[in-house]
DNA sequence: GTTATTTATTTCAAGCCTAAACATTTATAC
DNA sequence: GTATAAATGTTTAGGCTTGAAATAAATAAC
């Protein structure tokens, strides 16, 4: 837990680059994992999935630039995606009472529906690809995570 | 450690699940982090960057199919990124004798010298961003997530 | 009230990424 | 030997992603 000296053979920072490439690798292999069977089961991408599922945990829709934050990408990235959720009839935009320039988005029936199923999927998978750790352990290795990222999340005012 | 019974409730799914979501989280924050610092120090971008590590532990080169497979990445992916690196004198391709589909990709000096500076920083930043855990508690952490995730990688012969 | 700044969002160029189609070469079957 | 299959790479179409520039509206300064 000393600073961060980096001596080229630092056994810390080693064990800490090799936990970091192991972080890399999980996360490779469940995204590609996730991402192919949502491709052949429900016709969608991860991204899409990701963005649906912050609308489904918010039903009185998000501002595009909430949606942004909470899923830590860029805000033009966010305007692609859900124009493409749109022509498919699974979110609107809706405006914002008071401010203009701001877009409210959320889903549609058509879109919850449709996200209960994959979510549900989803899950399912997510288990299965873990089913090497019961809950204690996955529990324990949460809050490792969390606890070891000294990283501060850009900040968020509602 | 039971099998994959997913009955909505099912608070090992649930923990699972946790797991997962610390897991995309951690990796989005440090990989954001990365990505800026390798673009603002370096002019490079974290895909180069995996691709010349790669590269570095294999002086002798390695095909591009190899490539693909150790990233984890699409075939044709490489094939952009190895097209960049060359333009930059980062690397060259060289026949594989006795076998005219192939190409053997590596390290040229330039691209040597530019990804040790580059590693170093590297390691510096991971180490920092993850200086919440000591050498121990990431090598337990390492463990449980290599032995928790009941994944096969692709197949591997050389 | 006008000017300047900040905020919300979109657009754009460039690169990343995949799956599928393609071309070429090598290996296998017979 | 010839047909078939498998392996190596590239290309293509489409979507994802970013950072930067542009647009427009709201807010602050004065």
């Amino acid at each position: 837990m000393k600073p961060q000296s980096t001596p080229a053979h630092d056994p810390t920072s080693k064990e800490r680059l090799r936990l970091w490439l192991r972080v890399l690798k999980t996360n490779r292999l469940m995204e590609a994992e996730l991402r192919e069977r949502l491709r052949l089961e429900f016709g969608t991408t991860l991204p899409r999935f990701d963005v649906m599922s912050a609308l489904y945990r918010n039903p009185k829709g998000m501002k595009m630039s909430e949606l942004s934050r909470v899923l830590m990408v860029s805000n033009g990235n966010v305007t692609g995606i859900v124009d493409r959720l749109r022509e498919d009839g699974f979110l609107l935009r809706e405006a914002v009472p008071g401010d203009r320039r701001a877009a409210r988005v959320r889903l549609t029936a058509k879109g919850i529906t449709e996200f209960e199923k994959q979510a549900s999927a989803h899950e399912g998978w997510v288990s299965e690809l873990l089913s090497g750790l019961d809950a204690e352990t996955c529990h324990m290795t949460t809050e490792l995570l969390a606890q070891g990222l000294t990283l501060k999340e850009p900040h968020n005012e509602n």
